[in-house]
RNA sequence: GGCCCGGUAGUUCAGUUGGUUAGAACGCUAGCCUGUCACGCUAGAGGCCGUGGGUUCAAGUCCCAUCCGGGUCGCCA
């Protein structure tokens, strides 16, 4: 093996881009693929940047040559040579009108053969690309995805900086709030039998960082949530944080709005067409059946309770009366596409969702078929025809259960039809805003309330008089940005009367002491003088999703977890020593090791 | 915790009603080749069919359990 002695580079790969033909060029690398034809030896080198071919032959020393033909891929080369243009370009490559003629060659590390080929093209199991992640990594996709997520974030920056926020960092090590997510937990070595949280957000610094004088926050952090996995949540995952003083909720919303507007035209050049339109959270429901819709599509749902709700079937007339509702969607021309097999499959579909079923009409060309129209009069089906606006060729399918389920069920079908009948549109990026959330939601289990976004979201101040009377119906100053059914970020206006904090805390069914106990420093803090404020926190990880168009936030994050919250490469979570469980004081009830598991 | 899908050469996959020696492509190794770029040609190596039980004359194939990966519901203030 050779070193690089004196030897720099002095090009990128993609930089020979901007070098002449007969300019000395030194250049480092990966060998992307060698291609020996004998008397030639042809390697593309890769970079961070990308690929520069490599050539040999001819002129070429016969030791040099000799180490060009054992070049294997992955091995890592430092070359010395003369750009030169090819005698046969490739179209297909940035670079390919060009190639650097070696006449030194340093061999700088050899590379066995990896597990599976370093290029997109070849398709890969993930669990093996996340076991070799530093060989996933340097497949172009996934650098390039990585890459872009640092535009992102320094375009992020910029922006906030460029706005006179500050960018503060607060503590990973906090106090543990057992409401909301589970806490990841940090013994104390110095305080035996106490504890950290990992924090779930900044939420409670970035408040007191408003009464601090800051008047503008922004940071982007890392957040932790003991909670399942999907593909689009990690157990450590990141939040662009953001807090202002003196702001109502239309403050922040267009802040955040002009950030998200600046970072796709620096980082993608796309233009946003602002503002994004604002949607109550309530008409969300009832058109898309979901507080994230996706508006790129149509297929909304129609209430038909009121027409059904006396009707002689009681599965429909039954949901109505027990305050619920029946609703559905008119699939518009998929009679064809929606066959029986196909209805079943999107039953199965409301049915994880908590329906009891999926009730259809299918006015199909070789005739009508429904699962419930033989239940309601003449007049009750014209009626439901009409209200859904059903003609030949249309597909009713309808979903009679309570309000949440109606709207869980249907939400899912309508985007499971979407999906399957390819009525999405590509390269669309629908972005708005929900608004008006309810400040509360019944919590099916103990039956009390629940806040729906945090404990310090502010109620809006029309309903401020509906907080004792009828919790239920007061709404929040809380607002989510939505893009393509894809919640991107969310926030609120936070409470800084200390009053009415305290009174939230009881309508939440908290105890004086409980409250003091968990939240106590943080309503002292709000005693000595609170400016209004609010802010969001977006998605990171999600943002780049969407931005790099993947399916799964695995594939923008450099080091990912994986479903049972271990990471595939380093082993982690791993067992530990017993003197670290001793210095930690804590007693170990698991099993230490497999041998012990089976004694 | 529930449900669904998957696990067969290094990789991606095929493998019939259970039936002789488990295949392909790419990769890998060796040889040949002076303009390749998915180089080409020739030859070759490579398999505890995730693991453990069971059914059977016979299991990659059927059954049970278990492990691993993915999706999802619950959960995620």
């Amino acid at each position: 093996m050779d070193t690089m002695g004196t030897l720099r580079r002095t090009h990128y790969a993609m930089q020979a881009l901007e070098a002449s033909p007969g300019e000395r060029l030194v250049v480092a690398g990966s060998v992307a693929k060698s291609r020996d034809l004998g008397g030639l030896v042809f390697a593309d080198l890769r970079d961070n940047t990308g690929i520069l071919q490599l050539a040999f032959g001819g002129d070429t020393a016969p030791d040099i040559f000799e180490k060009a033909a054992s070049l294997r891929s992955e091995d890592v080369v430092m070359a010395e040579g003369l750009l030169r243009l090819r005698e046969s370009p490739n179209d297909e490559l940035p670079t390919g009108r060009l190639e650097l003629f070696v006449s030194d060659l340093r061999i700088l590390s050899r590379a066995e053969t990896p597990p599976f080929e370093v290029r997109d093209e070849v398709p890969v199991g993930e669990d093996l690309r996340l076991r070799y992640r530093y060989l996933d990594l340097r497949r172009e996709g996934l650098h390039e995805t990585i890459r872009l997520r640092s535009q992102i974030t320094r375009a992020v920056r910029d922006y906030y900086l460029d706005h006179d926020f500050v960018d503060i960092e607060t503590p990973v090590l906090i106090k543990s709030t057992p409401e909301g997510a589970r806490d990841y937990l940090v013994p104390s070595r110095v305080q035996p039998g106490r504890f950290y949280a990992l924090p779930q957000s900044p939420q409670l610094y970035k408040q007191i960082l408003m009464l601090s004088g800051f008047d503008k926050y922004f940071q982007i952090a890392r957040c932790f949530r003991d909670e399942d996995l999907r593909a689009d949540r990690q157990p450590e995952f990141t939040q662009i944080d953001m807090e202002m003083a003196f702001v109502d909720e239309g403050d922040v919303r267009a802040a955040n709005e002009a950030m998200v507007c600046e970072v796709f035209e620096k980082v993608l050049g796309v233009k946003l067409s602002a503002p994004f339109p604002c949607m109550p959270h309530s008409e969300a429901m009832a058109r898309f059946g979901s507080d994230k819709p996706d508006t790129r599509f149509g297929l909304e749902l129609c209430d038909v309770s009121g027409i059904v709700g006396d009707c002689g079937f009681g599965v429909f007339s039954g949901a109505v009366q027990a305050g619920g509702s029946v609703r559905l969607i008119n699939a518009k021309g998929l009679a064809e596409q929606l066959s029986r097999k196909e209805i079943d499959r999107l039953t199965e579909t409301a049915k994880t969702y908590g329906a009891k079923g999926l009730a259809y009409l299918r006015l199909a060309e070789g005739g009508e078929s429904s699962s419930y129209e033989k239940f309601l009069s003449d007049a009750e089906k014209a009626a439901l025809r009409a209200a859904a606006g059903a003609e030949a060729g249309d597909v009713l399918l309808l979903v009679a259960d309570g309000d949440a389920t109606v709207f869980a069920a249907l939400g899912a079908v309508r985007l499971a039809i979407a999906k399957k009948q390819g009525l999405i549109p590509e390269g669309v990026y629908n972005f708005l805003w929900v608004t008006d959330f309810p400040l509360f939601e019944r919590d099916e289990e103990s039956g009390r309330f629940v806040a729906v976004h945090h404990p310090f979201t502010m109620p809006k101040e029309e309903d401020i008089p509906l907080l004792e009377s009828d919790p239920g119906a007061c709404r929040a100053k809380a607002y989510d940005m939505v893009v393509n059914g894809v919640e991107l970020g969310g926030g609120s206006i936070r409470i800084n009367d200390p009053a009415l904090q305290a009174q939230m805390f009881r309508l939440l069914g908290f105890t004086e002491e409980r409250a003091q106990q968990n939240f106590g420093f943080l309503m002292e803090a709000y005693r000595y003088g609170a400016p209004p404020h609010g802010g969001m926190a977006f998605g990171l990880d999600r943002m780049v999703a969407l931005m790099a168009r993947r399916e799964s936030i695995r594939d923008v994050i450099a080091f990912p977890k994986v479903q049972n919250a271990g990471e595939p490469m380093s082993g982690c979570p791993d067992l530990v020593d017993e003197g670290q469980l001793d210095e930690l004081h804590i007693r170990s009830t698991a099993p230490a090791t497999e041998a012990d598991a089976e004694g």
